[in-house]
DNA sequence: TCAAATAATCGAAACGATTCAATACAATTA
DNA sequence: TAATTGTATTGAATCGTTTCGATTATTTGA
């Protein structure tokens, strides 16, 4: 095709290039012929071939481990707005929370060349070892594995877990329950150890039946409701590791007919919906929930930046000119806020 | 790279392609050679230089106005889940609603030859005659320009807006109010059309203050939800055009201390949250929100598979041969379901 | 055993851009 | 004017694959 602009415009294909890249000088009246025979041709450059010759493809990759949250809608949302406004464009890829799947979509990726990768991997060990034998640039976001070197975008679960925790302990509650997510990620990790801090630091036992587990999804929060509140003697407050298991947990609520926040109180992680709804839902629910947001569209913007970032510098190796030395090694942690709503209140009176 | 793995194979280039690929016959022995240099440099095919030569890229485009809506949200998983099924990968575009930014997005998935574009346009009129002068084939979902000749996947708007009308006439609803969305778009004056012939089928007249025009975000849901409400004589029911209008009207109601269902009726376009929840919050909203609840999922799978058919088909353009004529001129509409919750009762009884 | 048929491998030309050393041309200086 | 400097353009190689006609190796049939 370029040819056929070169013939047309009576130049070699190398000033077609130079015209279309605007690199080199060119003069005024050749770069004239040369775009009006672009027009003539309707000619629009091949992103293959010059990826192929450039070696790099102005594309990002973004794997999330599913739709079912919407805090992963949110950095999706973020990321893409960040690649588009550097000329880049985003794969997405969907893992289902499946290991297999994962790996397949790294590799996937790494095959099409992708400049890099923002990965919310739901198999932290194989990061460093496992199938992918990349050396394509890696921000890792919402999880990270213990003691990770590297780039990511976090935000603070313990902190936020703890001050959820701390808000309930504040207004008089003692027996409170935690339904975790997958212990193996940091995020339902963290959560949990802020919580189990919070308590601690209050001097208030943990009892074993209120610590639950589940895996993230509404079915384990919907079961695991059911048991906390079907015990002898209830929580009478509920930290929930994320939205889908709070949604779980609610319905389990409904159906039992407890009433909330009078029997018990809960707070969860996300709200019900993304926030690129442009609207909090949470308000509109019964009982307008009390969560814990977490900025998941900057979440992407910030790791899609530091992506593109690391990809800026990656060129130009100079040694002594490492202009941002954390840049490639910065585990960037935002932080969580608590939206006050009315699905806490004091504990009922206790018998003791 | 295919050169250093056909050196330490000892064969020619073109085998180690015929290995790779499989489609050739190749010695048992010869493979086995092969696949080992493969593995011991490490080597994967290079999809960028594959697809210059091939001139295919297994690389469709999706465009979706926003991330607003639970309903695109859905649409994407379900195009990714059957793109991925099938070894494409998807690129992903948010037009955030403006005509600008979808022009530059098809003109980059042009560039990037993209062997097929899933779009839900934003401005129906430039799809023919606008800028992009693309070949590449096109699958529409969600809106169609009228008269529409060509593939896409659509909702019946205009029968599930008319059966929503019909069910709140069938209670006795005599003062129906509608919040429309932008009426340039098919799914905007299709759910109009909808609601007018179901009050006309029932010899229902149409105040002119009961049509309200939105342009389907929350804002214009809640203000013209305002209005409606504070009307002389409110209507008893109000059928709103998509998920975050409903948001805004529900919202309304409230500052206005409105009781649903008991003083208005209230029926929304769109769950509150996507499908891909796994988890319907419409049932734990206050009220529990009656929905017409688009299967979006369904929607981006068939819009894609849609695509997929046409991209298997084009290689042999065998004129006699055309296997599926409907298939490249097909507009697939889908229903959509009407989902009975409380927030819809008869009307209040009437002062006449 | 030899020619013909069949099967497996190979060489080299694409694919459509970019890049860089080399060249042609124009302007400046001596 | 000739030598010099600087600027705009070009030819050809290259990126890493696939493809196809040609070639070599193997098998078959008489």
């Amino acid at each position: 095709m370029t040819p056929d602009v070169a013939r047309l415009a009576g130049v070699s294909v190398a000033t077609v290039s130079a015209v279309a890249n605007g690199k080199q000088v060119v003069r005024p009246v050749v770069v004239a012929r040369v775009q009006e025979a672009m027009k003539a041709l309707n000619y629009h450059p091949d992103h293959v071939a010059r990826s192929l010759r450039v070696k790099r493809t102005t594309t990002i990759g973004i794997v999330i481990p599913d739709f079912a949250s919407g805090f992963f809608v949110d950095v999706v949302r973020g990321a893409e707005d960040a690649a588009r406004g550097a000329g880049y464009s985003v794969l997405l890829c969907n893992s289902n929370d499946d290991v297999a799947q994962e790996q397949r979509h790294l590799r996937v990726l790494h095959s099409r060349r992708v400049d890099g990768i923002l990965l919310a991997s739901t198999d932290l060990y194989s990061i460093g070892h496992g199938g992918l034998p990349s050396d394509t640039p890696l921000v890792l976001f919402d999880r990270i594995p213990p003691g990770y070197r590297g780039s990511a975008v976090v935000i603070d679960n313990t902190e936020a877990a703890y001050r959820a925790t701390q808000y309930l302990i504040s207004l008089g509650h003692r027996d409170l329950a935690f339904i975790a997510g997958r212990l193996d990620l940091s995020t339902g990790s963290d959560r949990a150890d802020g919580f189990r801090k919070a308590l601690e630091d209050a001097h208030l036992p943990l009892r074993g039946e209120y610590f639950k587990r589940g895996d993230f999804r509404p079915a384990s929060g919907y079961q695991n409701g059911l048991e906390l509140l079907k015990l002898h003697e209830p929580p009478t407050a509920i930290l929930c590791s994320n939205g889908p298991m709070t949604l779980g947990l609610l319905r389990a609520m409904q159906e039992l007919g407890v009433q909330c926040p009078e029997n018990v109180s809960v707070i969860g992680f996300d709200e019900p919906v993304p926030d690129s709804y442009g609207f909090s839902v949470g308000t509109l629910l019964h009982p307008e929930l009390t969560v814990i947001a977490q900025p998941g569209y900057s979440v992407g913007h910030q790791a899609a930046q530091t992506l593109l970032g690391i990809l800026s510098e990656s060129p130009d190796q100079g040694s002594d000119n490492a202009s941002d030395p954390d840049l490639q090694n910065a585990v960037v942690t935002l932080k969580a806020e608590l939206r006050i709503r009315n699905s806490v209140a004091a504990p009922p009176s206790r018998p003791s």
